[in-house]
RNA sequence: GGCGUCGUACCCAAGUGGUUCAAGGGGGCGGUUUGCAAAACCGUUAUUCACCGGUUCGAAUCCGGUCGACGCCUCCA
């Protein structure tokens, strides 16, 4: 089976095909930095990471640009608010945001440009759009692209402005619009704004949101690449925006496969920090979560269904992991090596062929938990021959390479193991009064101690 | 008003016309094992997929209706 993503444009799945063979150009929507990230934010980020992953696994070569929105609304009202300059506020936040993706162990992108370092591109593109007629200059001196000019306006959302009804902020906005839907591509600089301004042809002022991401991924990926993701949210205005305007400056094709990822939310409700249910990465990890038990929540729901996060996952999501890396140890213990002729075991074409139906996490974890209690069972009859041990390892690794959820190994503290020794020499006494009693201490210092066949093993007690 | 999504066991969550399709995970209960545990494994936990009709030889899956939850219609991953 081919490779099959959902694709936003036509509402259904399509075959991937890549324009050029064996390679990728892949742009996602990234954070603007006036605030820390949260959860549901990294949903979107984490897909992607499965979505860039897979493509890995299938063997393509990724070329990987996420931008930062580092000047917008918000981050000039932050940086009033808080009375510091733009640049000292989104450097900080940029710094949380790449802090945060290393917790959750996704990988970084090739490109990450920042809006503020691609203005002129902006401003070359806008000129283009106004050259094309499909974009008018304001009394004010803002730019605002007409949407009658681009036949094709709505497509991703497929919307009939005709039957919709206007928000009062359309209403407000009709001064200076021809039309109360068209956006704007540059906006006129107001004093209030300070030195936050660029020079343009239309005199000073600075990007709309939607025109950074149609320059900068065609500076980095040209103007026509594969796939383009971001959250629902962005299907409209952002991505439609950004499609009327690639179209329009370039009048060649943009994106070929549009994919988004469904909403989190937060105790079956929209998130949101009046309520309190408002989570920072930072915030989980303090609660005990780990990177991994994110991952797990996040990835064990299909992108493109709801999901909601609630604090309860946490005890299945560490139940999981535990028991990955114990068989993955338990392998290890057989046969750590994995030779370049290492054969996979047959529910691998499996996993793969879920994941090849658009990424369907759920089905690939479905089948590569019926191989764990497989495999746990041959180990238990201790029938499991060391090639089986090699391609369970080799399978483990491609799942992680997607998944990521084995823990690494921590080294054990010393005080823990002298007691371990303690407890080892208790045993071969039968003293199972003190073994037990130094189970318990172990305990205390935070670690559990089982007894296997092979001797006692120590791993960390769950949080 | 327009466009669209969803409702599967105690919880989470796949499956979207038919031979293990009612997966898988967590939890509970019972068991094997263990000095006792833990881990692992075994059994059990939905004759049924919100409800009502229809199409079909056959539907959780398609169609119509009802009820309920939700998203978008220029802040938003």
């Amino acid at each position: 089976m081919s490779t099959q993503f959902y694709n936003s444009l036509t509402r259904k799945k399509e075959i991937f095909k890549p324009i050029e063979p064996g390679k990728v150009k892949l742009y996602t929507c990234g954070p603007t930095v006036y605030d820390t990230a949260h959860i549901g934010n990294f949903r979107a980020f984490m897909f992607e990471d499965l979505l860039k992953r897979y493509l890995l696994l299938k063997g393509f070569e990724v070329n990987h640009i996420m931008n930062i929105t580092d000047v917008d609304d918000k981050t000039i009202k932050r940086s009033f608010d808080e009375n510091i300059p733009i640049s000292e506020l989104t450097k900080k936040y940029t710094g949380r945001f790449f802090e945060d993706l290393k917790v959750l162990k996704i990988l970084p992108a090739d490109n990450y440009p920042k809006a503020t370092n691609h203005v002129p591109a902006m401003v070359r593109m806008i000129e283009n759009l106004v050259k094309n007629k499909n974009a008018y200059i304001a009394d004010d001196g803002s730019v605002y692209f007409a949407i009658d000019s681009y036949h094709d306006y709505g497509q991703l959302i497929n919307l009939d402005f005709s039957q919709q009804k206007r928000s009062n902020r359309i209403l407000a906005d009709e001064y200076t619009k021809e039309k109360p839907q068209d956006f704007v591509l540059w906006k006129s600089w107001k004093e209030k704004e300070g030195d936050i301004f660029w020079d343009s042809p239309w005199g000073k002022g600075r990007p709309g949101w939607h025109i950074e991401c149609s320059a900068m991924s065609t500076e980095y990926l040209g103007n026509h690449f594969d796939i383009h993701c971001g959250g629902v949210d962005n299907l409209f205005p952002h991505h439609e925006n950004e499609i009327a305007q690639s179209v329009c400056a370039t009048e060649e094709p943009f994106v070929n496969i549009w994919m988004h990822c469904e909403y989190l939310l937060v105790e079956k409700g929209k998130m949101s920090k009046s309520q309190g249910n408002y989570f920072r990465i930072s915030d989980l990890i303090e609660k005990g979560f780990s990177g991994e038990i994110l991952r797990y929540i996040l990835l064990n729901t299909h992108y493109r269904s709801k999901l909601n996060f609630t604090m309860d996952k946490k005890h299945e999501a560490e139940q999981v992991i535990q028991r990955i890396t114990d068989l993955y140890d338990r392998l290890l213990s057989i046969n750590n090596t994995v030779e370049n002729n290492a054969s996979l075991p047959k529910e691998y074409s499996q996993f793969e062929r879920a994941l090849d139906n658009d990424l369907d996490t759920p089905v690939a974890l479905a089948i590569f938990f019926e191989w764990v209690r497989k495999t746990n069972i041959k180990l238990d009859s201790d029938s499991l021959q060391e090639k089986e041990a090699e391609s369970g390892v080799y399978f483990l690794d491609k799942v992680n390479s997607i998944f990521d959820l084995i823990k690494e190994n921590i080294e054990v503290p010393k005080e823990v193991l002298d007691l371990v020794n303690v407890r080892q020499k208790a045993r071969q006494e039968n003293d199972w009064v003190l073994s037990d009693k130094l189970r318990y201490k172990i305990n205390d210092l935070g670690w559990i101690v089982e007894d296997t066949l092979t001797g006692q093993k120590c791993k960390p007690l769950k949080s």
